[in-house]
This record gives structure tokens, sequence and C-alpha cells, in this order.
DNA sequence: AATGAATGAGAATTCATTCAT
DNA sequence: CATGAATGAATTCTCATTCAT
């Protein structure tokens, strides 16, 4: 097809920024859409228009949708690991350090109270992110499992399987968070204080 | 309008199976696709597929999807208060009565492990079963509260908001359970003994 | 299949009205859905249910939906045709006929609005009914033919197809009774008075 | 933000034409398909077929089906107002000015016969096309209203509502003219010449 | 005769993804 | 790199009609 001069039309607009404020955009947006649309509406023209990008855009960057919620999942997660290890020291006083990363959980919840609640979707809906990424993601971080494996050694901990030490610690912290977060609040000084002491008191051995 | 005896008739007819058959084989069909497909995808097609039957069908018994699984819900949700409230008293001692409650729970949840997994799925949920279906499945069964309330009267029960209460008794078990479902396993005895005694470690009173 | 005793239900209930109410019930309420829910909603279903017999009934009575509408829409147009040519003479004066067939239809349109209104979206949605019921209805019945032919002779009706001069004649009256019937109200005197009156102008001969 | 001249960029491109075609084919598709198939049968997968698109190609371009009826309404309505009011002048004498606006009004229908037929059948069925679209499109334009109400003042109109004048000008014209579309022709000149005068001794006033 | 149940066909709409530009 | 346009496949739901009883 040839076309003659007045079927051209010029454009001006600003220079795209590049890759990374288009990453950036899209993770935000993917943040903004599933809190303020719920995550049943986490389409990818959502994202892409709450972005200011094209749909296609979001393929240059990533294989698919899976993989982008993927990667958008693994920094929500350093952004937390990044506050949760904090003065954290494996070999220090059990009970004290045991507290420490509860309360280093409870603050950075706090810090991130949207990034987090997003986390929780994605950790309830394992299948909108890729299956490796979750199972990783899942993964108890390794200085933790040292922790709490020479807590068991000691006795300071009670023995009982991982899943159920974390049944009994980070989900109750996250679960009362995710409640607050629809109130419209943040966990409070007194909430995470008696969280806090109900998990040492479930935890602790020598009973 | 009156009528006259002759203008009234008896009518003998076998009593409908069909209709039972159907709203089983779809019940059932639900609980089998959530599980095997993922509640993402719980769509009318496959749910009566699974039940043999067209997805016109389902609309005969049902407004819509969300008012089918909403009776899905309910009909779990009574199957586990049904086990739940064995042999409980609000008004007894309180530590036999906390423990007693969970381990019906915990029962319960053995007892109908793929209903429970399910009813997981939609409590994760809510906007896939009606509003007011889910805000009554929510609430506390009022013997619960009665109880709650009465342990912190007499502080045998830690002072603690009723979500953070929950957030260590019910969501654990529950949370357990599910893992190993997934190891298509149930909740061994020796689970049920520990996250018990954690759980009253977390919330009895006196501390 | 064999029942036990216990499997058989008895069901009491009023001696079903024969045909005749059936159908009348179902005329009925083609009527009443087409006006209460629109002439859109008018599916087999609500006919059956406003009625108070199953969908499936309509089918032992009628070929199909079609065959039904076309009877309920004879049955009106009967009804209006009776009141239609009260006390017409074709060959009685060319004016006063006019005037007096025009002033019947009215006040037939007044005696049935509802009926007059279901003839009216009929009208609109041939393909509602059937063709050959549909094609009878339109023709113009012979009296007025008649009428129709000597006024053309003696001149006294103005030379115009008849489709035109019902174009000037009923068609209007029959559309201000619709607009009106939407406000809840009948032709007025003043409204058939001057509807006639602008009919007779436009169609008197000898200009 | 300001931006600093280099963060700028220019950008050539051709101008979009397939939009505009599919956009043109949607809407020749609905007139097509309104004709051929009626518009019981006007389903987004017809439209889309005519046209030679995907079904979901329609809704990049509109909402929904009905915002798209709506435009194709519009632009139909358009069409025949710019032949509506060729020469028309409110303030004119007024028998000329009345039988100016129905000749226009008779020759736009015949330029455009189909889209009149379509514009007839949505004129009749207003809840396929939004509402504010309709309720718009049903207004009397502004200089026909004026006119009316300088005819009445001057009495050389006949005092008659407006939906009671629409009834012998407008409604009489469109009615025929759909007879003459179905029998293949076009309004004749001896049929414009009688709707005329038929309408202008309707409403003429001074009797 | 009468019916409740059942359904195939089809309705409108959405979505993740691809492609020509 | 970036995109608007395009779409096949899927979604939920409705409806006229039939069938076993």
């Amino acid at each position: 097809m040839t076309l003659t001069l007045n079927e051209w039309t010029f454009i001006i607009q600003p220079m795209r920024y590049k890759d990374e404020n288009k990453i950036k955009a899209l993770h935000q947006a993917v943040i903004d859409v599933t809190l303020n649309e719920g995550y049943q509406n986490l389409s990818v023209a959502k994202i892409a228009k709450q972005a200011g990008v094209s749909p296609a855009t979001l393929y240059i960057y990533y294989k698919d949708k899976k993989a982008m919620l993927g990667q958008v999942y693994l920094n929500i997660k350093a952004l937390i690991d990044a506050k949760l290890f904090a003065n954290f020291d494996p070999k220090g006083d059990t009970e004290f350090q045991f507290k420490l990363l509860l309360m280093n959980y409870a603050t950075a919840l706090n810090a991130y109270p949207r990034e987090s609640m997003v986390m929780g979707v994605f950790n309830e809906h394992p299948d909108i992110i890729p299956d490796d990424v979750f199972e990783t993601g899942m993964n108890l971080a390794q200085p933790i499992q040292d922790f709490y494996e020479k807590g068991l050694l000691d006795h300071r901990l009670r023995a009982a399987a991982p899943e159920i030490v974390i049944a009994y610690t980070f989900e109750p912290i996250t679960s009362v968070a995710q409640i607050r977060f629809k109130e419209n609040q943040l966990l409070s000084k007194a909430d995470i204080q008696v969280l806090i002491e109900m998990a040492w008191q479930a935890c602790q051995g020598g009973r």
C-alpha cells in the first residue's frame, strides 16, 4: 500500500521511558489492580492500562502473564525479607531472636502493607504464578532453618514440624494484618505484642 | 375459591429420584473439580460435565453459579459443624472444652478431608459465593462466642480479639490439614496433639 | 423400577381446569407478560409461569410458540373488529361513515387498551407470529374495501392507494393511543375529535 | 513534569486505515443483517460474520452491542437530518416550509432507503440502543419545534399536540416508504405528492 | 392431558496472547 | 522496542422444545 502525503499523520509525543520504568510501572500496576479491583479482575488489559502501556508490551519483558506475576511476587518477597533479618542472629538467645524475627515480620507488613496484601493474595492462589517461583518462595530461608534446628536441639523450641511452627508464628500475623488492612488500618502495637507473645507461648519448648 | 369434593383429585406418583441424584451429582462435581482442577477452572461447563448433565441443567436447580456454590458451601459447613459441637458444653471447664472443640474440629477435617479442602478454598474466595451465605458462614457460632466471652471473664482465656484467637486455634489446624491433604494424608494423632497443645498454650490466660 | 410403599408420595391437589381454562390462562398470560415485561422477555417459560401451567402444556394446544401467539393475535383482532363495524353501513353517507368507523376504532382501542397495545406490538414484529396469520390480519376487511371503492368512485374520498389512506386514518389513531397508554391514559375525547377531523381533512376528495 | 527538547520524539506513522474500514464494515453489517435477517436475528455473531471480523473485534470499538447499535443509529439519523433541513427556514411561509420539510424527508428516505428502514426498526425497538441516544434522537429538532410553535400562534397550523401532528406528517410517509421498500421500490413522485398534500390538509389551521 | 426435568443451540462478553506495523 | 488491533477459546446464562412419567 502506498500513501500520499496527507494520508500520513504526525504524532508528537514524549520520549518513552525505557525498560526499567515500564517494568516498574507494570509491577506497580499489578499491585494497584490487585488491591483496587481484586485479583479476579487482574487481567492483562487492566494491568497494561493502569501501567499506561499496551498489553503487548508486557510480552516483551515476560514470557506470559504468569511469569510477570511471579516476578512481582519475588520482588515483594525480597522487600519483606530485607526487613525480616534486620539484626537477626540465629545463634543468639532463642526467645529474643524468636520475638525479634516476628517483630521484624510485623514491622515489614506494616512498612509495605499493600505489597504484603498482594503477597498474601498470591500465596492463596499458587496457580497464578509459576510453580517453581512459588515453591522457592515457600521455602524457609536458611538462617531461619538454622535457628529452628538449634532451637529444637536445645529444647528452647517445642518439637513440632516446621509447617506447624509456621502456622503458629508467621501465619497468624499475616492473617491479622490482612484483617487490619481491610479495616484500613495497620497492626497496632497491642496487636503485635499479643501476637508475638501468643506465638512464643505456643512454640517455646520445655513444657 | 372454594372447591367441592369432586373438584379434588388424588394423584399418586413415584417419588422423584432423578432430582435428588442430579443435585448430589452436581455438588459432588463441584468438590471434584475444585480439588482436581483448582477453583480457577471451576467453570459451569466443567461442573456439568463432571456431573454428567448439561450446563443448562444447573439453572433448573439454582439461580446461577454463585447460588449453587453457596449451597455446596452451606452443605459442607453443616457437615463439619455437626461434628464440631459434639459433646461441647460452653459452660464446662475452659481448658477441657477448648481442647475438645479443637479436637472435634480436627476430627471433622479428617472425616471430610475433601469437603474441608473445598470449604477452605471457598473461605479464601468470598466472591464466588453469595454475600449473605458467606457472611452467615463466617460468623462464629453462638455457643463458641459464649464460651469465648466466659473465658475472658474468668481469665482462663487470654484477652485477645476474636480474630486473633481464631488465628491461633482453628486457622493453624486448617492450614496444617491442607498441607497434609496435599501430601495425600490426614492429620496424624501427633499432629493433632501438638496443634491443640500449642493452641492452648497460646490462648490460655493468667500469664 | 419397582418402588416400595414409602417411596410413593401422595399429593392432593385441586382438579385441573380443563382445556378452555388453560387456553384462556395462556392467552391472558401472553398479554400480561407482553405488557409487564416487554415482548423481548416474552419467553415460553414466563408465559407458562404466568398462566400457572407447565411450559410443556403449551405444546399440547399449539404446534409451537409462534402458533400460539398467532392465535392470541387473531383473538384480539376479532375483539376489536367486533366493535369496529358497529352501526357501520358501507353504503351510507361517506363522511359520516368514515368518521363513524374511526370513532368505532378509537372506542375499541379505549375499550381494550391492553389488548390493543399487544396487537400493536405484534404488528411491529411480524416474525413472532406465523406468516399466514399476519398476512390475513393485514388485509382490510371486505366492508371497508367496499366503502373505500365506493368513495373513490363518487370522489368523496381522495384518490390514494389503500396503504396511504390507512396511513392517515387507522395508523395515527393507533400511534397516539399507544402514546397515551404509555402515559397510563386513554385517548381523550379531544384526542379522538382531532384525530378524526384530521383524518377526514386528509382523506376527503374533491380538492 | 517538564521535558527538555531531546526528550521529545517525532513519530511518523501511516494513518490507520483498518480501523475506519472495520467500523464501516460493522455499520454496514448491522444494516445488512437487520434488513436480511430481521432485527430478531441481529446477534453479535451474525454482525461480526457479515462484517468479516471476529465477534471480539466489536468490543474493541464499542463498549457493548447496544453502544454499537446506538452509533449506527446516530450515523443514520445524521444522514437523514442532513437532507431534512435543506433550504428549510422556520420563519418562511408556513405552507411552503411545511411541504418543503416533508418533501425533504421523503427525498431522504428515498436517498437512503436501506438506512431509513433500519432507523425505522430501531425507532420501534428503543431498548436495543442506549437510552440517552434514543431520547436524544426522539426529540424534535429545535428548528422544527420553532416552526411548529410559530404555526400554532398564527393559526396556519391546526392546534394539535405535537405527537398528533407527527402522526399525520412524518409517520405516514415513513409507513408508506416501508411498504414500498418491501415491494423493492421507492416512494414514487405520485406517492410523495399525495402524502404531502394529505398531510397538509390534515394539519393546516383555520378550519 | 399434563408436567417437571432436561438439553442443544445460541446469546453477549472477556481474556491472554499474537501480529503487522 | 512498542503498540493498537485482532482473535480463538472460553466464560455465564437463556430459551424453545422434547421426553419420560
